[in-house]
Formats: C-alpha cells, sequence, structure tokens
DNA sequence: AATGCAATTGCAAATCGTTTGCAACACGAG
DNA sequence: CTCGTGTTGCAAACGATTTGCAATTGCATT
C-alpha cells in the first residue's frame, strides 16, 4: 500500500534548468534529499549533510529548501509541535497521518475527501487553493 | 448558515469550579473572550485587555489561554503563517476554511468526510485522537 | 477587618525554529 | 584564466511563545 515509487529526482538537473547554480553544498543537500523517504526537518538534512561536508551550514540547509520549496521541487509540512518537515513533490497529491507516539508520517489519498471538501468551498463561495488534513493518531492495539 | 448561536460561556465559574483563583486580569481577559465572535490571536487579545486595563501583560494573556485551553474551553489554531488564534469551545466540532486574502475563518462541518477520515484511519491501523482540515481558499469573484 | 501564604503577575530574559546582513568566497560564462 | 554575480558561513535578528524571579494579590482563615 505504501510503497512509494518516486523516480530519483534530478533535482540538478532541475535547478540548472532554472538558471540557478549548482554549488557544492547544494550538490550534497540535493542528494540526501533524493535518496530519502521519509519526512526530515531541516535539523536532520543539516546533520546529514554535515556528515558529507562539514562545512555546510543550517542556513544554507534552510536556504536550499525554501529554493526547492519555491520551485515546487519539494513540499514543507508544518505538523503540531515540531519544526517544518519536507517531502520530495512529484509523488502527487496526499494528505498525511501522524503517527503521535512515534512521529512517524504515514501518507495516504482520499478522492472522496477532496471531493468533499470542494463541495464546502463552492457552496461557501470560495475556490480552495490548497488545502491541509493532517489525521493524528496512534497505532491501534488490537485489529 | 454560519450563525453561531454559542451561549456566552460563563468561563469565571468554571474556572471557580476548578479551583482556580480569579484575578483581575483574568477577569478581563475572560470578559474579552466571551463577547468574542471570531478567531483573534494572542495579540488581539492583549490589546483589547490592555484598553480596559493597561497594566495587563502580554505574558499573562499567553499564561491564561493555556490555562483555558487545558481545561479546554478555548480551543487554539495554528493556521498557516500567522500566529496561534484561539476560539471558545463549546461550539462543538467543525473544520475552518481561511480567506487567503482577508485571514477570514469561516467555520464548516462535513459528517462524511469525518467518517471518511476514520474509516481511512482504521484501515491503516490508527485511531484518530484528533485531525486538522483547514481549506485555505480565495473568495470566488463570480458565483 | 486583619493575617498568611500560595497562586499569580509583570518584566526581562530565554527559547525555538527560521531568516537575514554582511564580508569572504566560488561558480561558470566569457 | 578572469571576472561579476550568486552563494556561503557566521553571527545577529527575528516572531511567537515561554519562563525565572521578585513583587503582588486573591482568598481561606482567623
Amino acid at each position: 500500500m505504501n510503497v512509494k515509487s518516486i523516480p530519483r529526482p534530478d533535482y540538478e538537473e532541475e535547478l540548472r534548468k532554472a538558471g540557478i547554480r549548482i554549488t557544492r553544498p547544494r550538490r550534497v543537500i540535493l542528494n540526501i534529499l533524493s535518496e530519502t523517504e521519509g519526512h526530515p526537518d531541516a535539523l536532520e538534512i543539516f546533520h546529514r549533510a554535515a556528515a558529507i561536508d562539514g562545512s555546510i551550514s543550517l542556513s544554507t540547509v534552510y536556504r536550499t529548501m525554501k529554493l526547492l520549496e519555491g520551485m515546487g521541487a519539494i513540499h514543507r509540512h508544518a505538523f503540531e509541535g515540531g519544526p517544518s518537515r519536507f517531502e520530495q513533490a512529484g509523488g502527487g497529491h496526499h494528505d498525511h497521518l501522524i503517527d503521535i507516539e512515534t512521529g512517524d508520517v504515514i501518507e495516504f489519498k482520499s478522492d472522496r475527501i477532496e471531493q468533499l471538501q470542494d463541495e464546502i468551498a463552492r457552496a461557501l463561495g470560495y475556490d480552495i487553493v490548497h488545502h491541509r488534513l493532517e489525521l493524528y493518531g496512534r497505532k491501534r492495539k488490537r485489529g
């Protein structure tokens, strides 16, 4: 079910196409992102990057994330409580279920819910620009 | 449709019952909350409170909101971008549509969506503890 | 009404996640 | 290889919120 099959995105190519320089720090961060399946926060990315190149700064991680976010290459999620967490774009839209005990994030998608949201917004005289649906729960003990 | 009919809650009574002292700052804040329909943030509450009693501090506003939140008397919402906004509890559960141009918040409720959320969580092996559904949109130009 | 003390306050300083100013530096077009 | 601009690391600034502390106050008690 939750098996992702996102093709490793070629962020470098994307950046180049957008006329943005490929620097050493960016390359390191980009590689980390493309081989990461989960929803890491800036600190996690920074630590992994620092392990590869100790001179990379947290600022640069933040700046790079903001850059990629602006390009639409990644999404930023501000789940309750913690820092922003990032995920590769390109996997198609989905919502999130957060395990409040472990922080694990499970992705899911419901066309029916999306449709209902549209109907509600329409009924209220609005067009949805984007939305946020997060379920916070804990693993059920007995199935 | 969006006509609220929440009876002015008697926060003072609630606090007293919980064995919590009624102080002058708290009384002022409580009154402001009970006569406020919208979703004010701490700063707004602070300003209104300061207009009544200039010695009230922002810290006290935050402390009081946290107290009320802990008692379940109010809810805190961290909408995208801005500071936390508060609303009286007791109006029954609902979700929010945020006008991204004005910041206005419209409440709505969909049993169908709630039900679908439960089904999804269940299918993933989880029990929902709480959830967050926020629609961000702009007013439609032509109906 | 006066007493006593824990709860509460205001203030300033601390916190957390994130952004920014700046001078040094390094891409990559030429 | 040179040059100009984009990027960097650093430290300081940021906005929202919380906290330590000494001074104050509510209120149960006399």
